[in-house]
DNA sequence: TTAATTAATGCAATTGAGTTGCATAAACTA
DNA sequence: TAGTTTATGCAACTCAATTGCATTAATTAA
């Protein structure tokens, strides 16, 4: 499983260290988006600036992205394998829950197809959702 | 004209300032959306405390929605009259242009429906969609 | 129209996320 | 294993967001 992580980082071209092994697994482990925040509350271990450069090339590398926000705090979510820096295809719905506060990735429910007016170029969509969860209703 | 921004205000049970008018006669001379900075930089003459919570009341009375960004940083779109405090119906999509950085509001264009999993509750829905406007194509 | 009441404004000050520079430590390469 | 490159931790800074409080302005009631 650690091997698992290791590849991972490897095939981006990151360099394996703890805390990106920790990080990775905590996002592994967590249904739900994370923000910097959750990543300082989990890990005593290392400082707020290392956790925000992993968050960031991790962004960078696309192994994660960041999904837009009401609140202004970033928040984080896996992506699929088929991510790369370039073009993010997580096509997928982003559920936030008004009660518990918790942004999941709903990763079997597709963005709808949208038409925008004519002369505007689509780049990618972004398809937030909130209300109550299951655990919540 | 100004008439009619003030029965606005009553109608939210909000008192007619001249900021509040100052403010709501930006957002609806502007096509897109705005954000905090965007009030400091045209009107020097109010606080930015005084713009911040202007921005404030009129998110809490319906006039305002907040549209979800990457960036950080909050921008704000005119509602619909329909819109309530509770229940906001803006049911357009938001459109980010990724050249001139410009946010707005495509209110013809309706967000589709979308589905959830079993047991969720939809409240509201967001959808932005980023790309390049016509004005930068 | 004026006096009393209630809310908005401006200023000072604080918080917290996000960010950068730099010296040190750790990971990779040959 | 030695040399090179990158990551980490610490200090410090920026900026938006936020709160308290005294003052001023808007509304309400007499």
């Amino acid at each position: 499983m650690q091997e698992n992580l290791k590849q991972i980082l490897k095939n981006h071209s990151l360099r394996i260290t703890d805390c990106r092994l920790d990080v990775m697994q905590y996002f592994l482990d967590e249904k739900n988006a994370l923000s910097q925040g959750d990543l300082e509350s989990r890990f005593d271990k290392y400082d707020r600036v290392t956790l925000y450069r992993t968050l960031n090339s991790f962004l960078d590398s696309g192994i994660l992205h960041r999904i837009p926000n009401e609140s202004g705090t970033a928040t984080y979510g896996l992506c699929h394998d088929t991510c790369s820096p370039d073009h993010h295809t997580h096509n997928h719905i982003h559920f936030k829950c008004n009660n518990c506060g918790q942004i999941e990735c709903l990763d079997d429910k597709a963005v709808p197809q949208v038409s925008v007016p004519t002369g505007y170029k689509i780049d990618g969509v972004n398809l937030i959702v909130d209300g109550t969860c299951a655990r919540c209703a």
